[in-house]
DNA sequence: GCCGATTTGTCCGTATGTATC
DNA sequence: CGATACATACGGACAAATCGG
């Protein structure tokens, strides 16, 4: 349980924001009278609020002050910048999601899956094919590589329920990055029959392929997720550097 | 012109990370180091190395050190996570940009166009349609609707050069976050006209729907850009946070 | 297992620069 | 011009994690 100061800050801030207690457009209290109210430094305000810049939540002006420019209607999304097991963002949206295990295997890494996902030839993966549910509905496919060297004693019963929470809560491993690319790709055999999709409606879907790396700088992950395409959305808020 | 340290710190160091100078999966001098041969306070060299956190270039592990994480496999993307022009991405990715306008008119905001966009009802737009070239293949199609009121002059002069120049340079605007969607959506008559695709071969197309924001906290472009599937790439990387 | 050295994480106070009004 | 507000930078203190002896 972290008790770090900025980290409430933002909390506090984004919670206010949100329920419009601070009105959109309008300026938040300046640093100093945030510094007062949360008896901190300016320090520690300013970087709660870097987080909420980030997030797209306010924006800074030099000599004016911080503005607020959230829109609610970001709360509808599905997916946000994050990285989230879709146990998380099922929650998080409120959704009902259940996942099914598809294939569940062990394999070896050779020159294709090497050049593929970039785990070195020879070492040992499991290989995982899940089909997740939201409301019913068929919306994604998984396709999981993880390091068995990293990840012992993974099982399809783990793989059903949330990999992400053995691997958090009982191998106690720390997730740190992600990096992710999204494209869009044909259609397969596979994505056709479990995604329910007819290829004269739709013939590509969305596809996020992210590499996951631990604390020991390790790429233990790699996924591919296919998406279809009419429940897709990626959000994401760029800052533009001032040069 | 700024000379900011903890950006030219930032820099350095993600030259010589690019440059390989530090090897892959090794450790970055330690902070206090890097205080030394920078001649700086630690903090500014913690704002360097979070800008790199946020690239993707490394991870920070508590107590033991800052992992170089780079792959160059990475130059050869598209397009990465911050805001740019048609022509700063073309620049940057050594290719031939060219731009083409398809139209170019005044409109006044109706009900469909406040719905899709977010602009308020009867204000007056520009609806620039412009077919990006690059290599000389058609890759993107862009609709954009800028606020006429805070983008006065425009023509398809500058339209076809780079409007962004033309905002920052000549009108002095700083544009400052843009908040983007990517989804998937079929492909419509005008894109397969314009981009060249056969409906039997890719019937979809990526989207990224964008609003920007000025310094006045105002939005003042709403774009869509609809980009060729197969030669589409969107990179990310995230952050895990340790909650 | 403990202790100390190293390294990153959090937080503070202060000073100075720069943009806005 | 002065007051206010954000931006950059410095230096110091302590906590927490890691590692070697």
């Amino acid at each position: 349980m972290p008790k770090m100061k900025y980290e409430q800050i933002y909390k506090d801030l984004k919670q206010k924001i949100e329920g419009e207690e601070y009105p959109y457009q309008e300026f938040l209290p300046s640093e100093n009278t945030l510094v007062q109210i949360y008896h901190c430094s300016r320090n520690t305000v300013r970087r709660a609020i870097g987080a909420l810049v980030t997030d797209g939540y306010v924006q800074t002006l030099h000599g004016k002050g911080v503005r607020n420019i959230f829109r609610p209607i970001e709360q509808t999304s599905y997916m946000i910048g994050g990285i989230e097991s879709f146990k998380e963002s099922s929650i998080r949206n409120k959704k009902e999601g259940r996942t099914k295990v598809l294939q569940f295997m062990e394999l070896t890494v050779d020159e294709k899956i090497a050049k593929k996902t970039g785990f070195p030839l020879e070492t040992v993966i499991y290989y995982i094919q899940r089909l997740h549910y939201l409301d019913g509905k068929p919306l994604i496919i998984n396709h999981n590589y993880f390091l068995k060297s990293i990840i012992p004693g993974l099982t399809p019963q783990i793989a059903e329920q949330s990999i992400y929470d053995y691997l958090e809560h009982t191998l106690h491993m720390t997730i740190v990055n992600s990096k992710r690319v999204v494209t869009v790709e044909k259609i397969t055999q596979i994505d056709e029959k479990y995604l329910q999709l007819d290829v004269n409606d739709y013939n590509c879907l969305a596809v996020i392929t992210s590499q996951t790396f631990n604390s020991e700088g390790i790429m233990f992950e790699f996924t591919q997720s296919r998406h279809r395409p009419d429940y897709f959305r990626f959000q994401d808020n760029a800052v533009r550097k001032s040069n």
